[in-house]
DNA sequence: AGGGGGATTTTGATTAGTCAAAATCATTAA
DNA sequence: TTAATGATTTTGACTAATCAAAATCCCCCT
């Protein structure tokens, strides 16, 4: 069995993957979202390098092998899961549980996973927007884009959320900004680097622009 | 915050502490109980008492010192809400939720205990008839008797089982000896080290002394 | 009193994961 | 081309938890 330590490095390697859309991942990147130093980060992953669950380019980065992004996948399906469940099930606000599910990843066995699934209907996103792979490790492909890119005027379903900082979320949470909720893009403007929201029945408000960029809309 | 194996130690110091009664628990016992050899558990004891969890009698044994009872009724609260939210919720058997709860305990935060408490009720006991500690960390004393110290043909009520074996506990269910359940012991063979027990609408069935010894009922 | 035996403790080693700091390398700037 | 800069890798050391096996201790029996 991989250890928690394993785990996380993997899930880890996986989420940068994505969002960085560089084939590597360098070390630094790697050793920070890890919080670690630069050099465990080397030394761990020459470790998973050598159980066939990453390939490694000294000096340039790593990349999850199959083997690997099964088992991330496998462990980013259970903290969704456990994520979504302790919304719908136990009513955690959706700002707390990515912390509590960071734990019950680790201590869920497949049984009680699928007895969860089961529980939420085979649910296809957790209650920040992300999709839940499948048991066979299936990412479901959305078509979403940043609010900053949507139409100004068209009003868009907000369906996903990129930041777990509970800070924000609960901001955005009181602005009624929450996955599933119709908004308009109101108002855009280059030189504020910022653009104006519209949530049905509030007044505008106006988001710089890298917190909108959090904010992913269905595409239309 | 105390690590994984030191909340399994002390949860074992307990348990050992309770149905052997003794004062001190002797090293051998923990070691086997914990499953390593028993110089770990010599030297995890040691550990123990210079944080002050235990007090470490060398060649004689440990014991709990107040805040690491404390600390222990704590990690067994979790386990025991875990085991009954598992098969009140999630629809597990009453055999298979001991080895599920033993990960689980390590992973479960303040706040999702206390809603899954909320949620079952503020329960008094798990599936298997333990009480759960409060928590403040009180445990509830019961009144019981072992199935072999029951009078002969009195009908009593089963309150708990004091063994995790999924065998053993498949084999109760299968035989209809459930907490809760009333039954009747209705012969006693002293020779044969046996007695036999009389469920609602089944056959008597006869139980060596050490399996009905593992079987408590309500005192009268 | 003297051994034996069984449990306990010690000692020395090992593994996973980590850090600090020195060494190395690649790329950019001059 | 060379030197500087910043990232990466290496090295050496540390902690928690563990085991194997040697050393120690306590109690009981003769």
């Amino acid at each position: 069995m991989a250890s928690i330590t394993v785990e996380n490095y993997l899930k880890q390697l996986y989420l940068e993957q994505q969002n960085a859309a560089e084939e590597l991942v360098a070390m630094g990147k790697l050793a920070s979202a890890m919080g670690v130093v630069p050099g465990t980060a080397t030394s761990m992953v020459k470790a998973l390098a050598d159980s066939g669950l990453v390939s490694y380019e000294p000096r340039f980065g790593a990349r999850l092998t199959k083997g690997g992004e099964q088992l991330a996948l496998h462990v980013l399906r259970r903290h969704r899961l456990v994520e979504l469940f302790l919304v719908k099930v136990l009513g955690l606000d959706w700002s707390e549980v990515h912390d509590e599910a960071e734990e019950l990843e680790h201590a869920i066995s497949e049984k009680v996973l699928e007895r969860i699934d089961k529980l939420l209907g085979h649910p296809s996103v957790d209650p920040h927007g992300d999709p839940i792979p499948t048991a066979k490790g299936k990412v479901s492909e959305e078509r979403l884009v940043a609010l900053p890119e949507a139409e100004t005027g068209a009003r868009t379903k907000i369906a996903r959320v990129v930041d777990q900082d509970a800070r924000f979320l609960q901001f955005l949470d009181r602005a009624g900004l929450r996955p599933g909720v119709m908004v308009t893009v109101s108002a855009r403007d280059e030189n504020a680097d910022s653009i104006s929201v519209k949530v049905e029945g509030r007044a505008a408000l106006t988001l710089g622009t890298a917190a909108a960029m959090k904010i992913l809309v269905e595409a239309i």
